[in-house]
DNA sequence: GTACTGACCGACCGTACGGTCAGTGGTATC
DNA sequence: GATACCACTGACCGTACGGTCGGTCAGTAC
């Protein structure tokens, strides 16, 4: 399942131009836009400030650049995720599970795109929603839908609402995992799959019309 | 239980140190650390810029006071949430629904410090968690602790994820509930009231040993 | 009246910011 | 050999930054 070559938008790209990309994706997704110096990015990546200059208009237009590029590169990632097979409880648990693996894998890009999703920007929420989080949850409401048209899920629960559970519970753990080993109650959530395991258990033993027979052992 | 009346640190505060302290802490929780300037802050107080030299040594002075005053602040709401009358299931589901109110009502506080508790310092994050997440945790885990040896939660479960799931669940609505009326299959969730309502109902169905009695409607 | 304090201000400092520009060196085209 | 193009640079510009300084002024204790 080997990426389609890169070929879109961006014809060619000298190794500057991508070094900047690369070393502004790091910085930006580090310390955010307010954070990072035009000086910063020209010496991590090895070139001039001016270079910069002959390459992206102004650092505003360098920062929607990179957003663009780590939304689509974000977007090409997820919609790879497998589904697993068998039916509905263990493609749910597959699909979440590789969720969260592609979110520890992404990190800085996932970072620097959640980061502008959570601003409180209106429109960037909007465009972001579109473009990287909108395909997401379209095809997990797609699943849930489904598992409730043949009687899995609990007919009196909105697929929006189970979609919207299912991937919060793995962002909210890609953003809070560095902080939960700071609590000693919660301190045996390490690894992300054993974590994945347990909460796709409860959820989906919340959701399910028949739950019980999938259920994990601890 | 009540807090020990505030009196520590500030003996006394003036007019100005007060508006100084209002003013930073909404542009921070708006624009972040880098995304304010000194003057800025002046300007929205209506005080000088020296003037906020004479109360604070500098930037990153003023910055921790108001981190401070409001994981202080935030920690003392947070601790008179009500538990609910009844046994687990109802307190717990008052304690979710106050808890996000409480967030909601505070938005400002907790964006301030969310920001700075996901900023990926470890140290940081280490000291919020101990001022302010730690006890809400604790009283959680030791609800859920005692439920599952009530019998009421399912023995497989660690009390500690079972918290972290359901104060995630607030929190992550809480982030992104601006984002979720992007999602056309998610827009139905505008009030915070309802996908707690829902959102506890689903959790507990989950983890509860015997669920079903106190399902909500849609 | 004098001495002192603390809140407050306008003007200023050195620095780093985002951004500009004339120019250089390599390479392909004619 | 001249021309054109392109990635790239060092030096520079105006501005806004965090922070400092000398000083004003109302209040108050003696």
């Amino acid at each position: 399942m080997s990426a389609p070559a890169p070929q879109s938008t961006a014809v060619t790209q000298s190794a500057g131009e991508l070094a900047i990309l690369d070393a502004a994706e790091r910085l930006f997704s580090e310390s955010g836009y307010d954070g990072v110096s035009m000086r910063r990015i020209a010496e991590s990546a090895g070139v001039s400030k001016a270079n910069i200059y002959h390459h992206f208009a102004s650092k505003e237009a360098l920062y929607f650049a990179i957003m663009r590029r780590s939304a689509m590169e974000l977007t090409a990632l997820l919609e790879n995720l497998a589904e697993g097979k068998g039916p509905f409880q263990q493609r749910l648990q597959a699909f979440a599970g590789a969720h969260l693996e592609h979110l520890f894998d992404n990190a800085a890009r996932v970072r620097l795109v959640l980061r502008e999703a959570l601003s409180g920007d209106e429109q960037k929420s909007r465009t972001l929603v579109e473009q990287v989080l909108g395909g997401i949850v379209n095809r997990m409401v797609a699943i849930f839908d489904a598992g409730q048209r043949a009687g899995l899920l609990r007919d009196d629960l909105d697929p929006g609402l189970c979609a919207t559970l299912l991937m919060g519970a793995d962002l909210f753990y890609f953003q809070v995992h560095g902080l939960l080993r700071q609590i000693p109650e919660a301190a045996y959530i390490r690894q992300p799959d054993h974590y994945s395991q347990q909460m796709t258990d409860v959820l989906l033993n919340g959701m399910l019309a028949d739950p019980g027979q999938g259920r994990a052992a601890p």
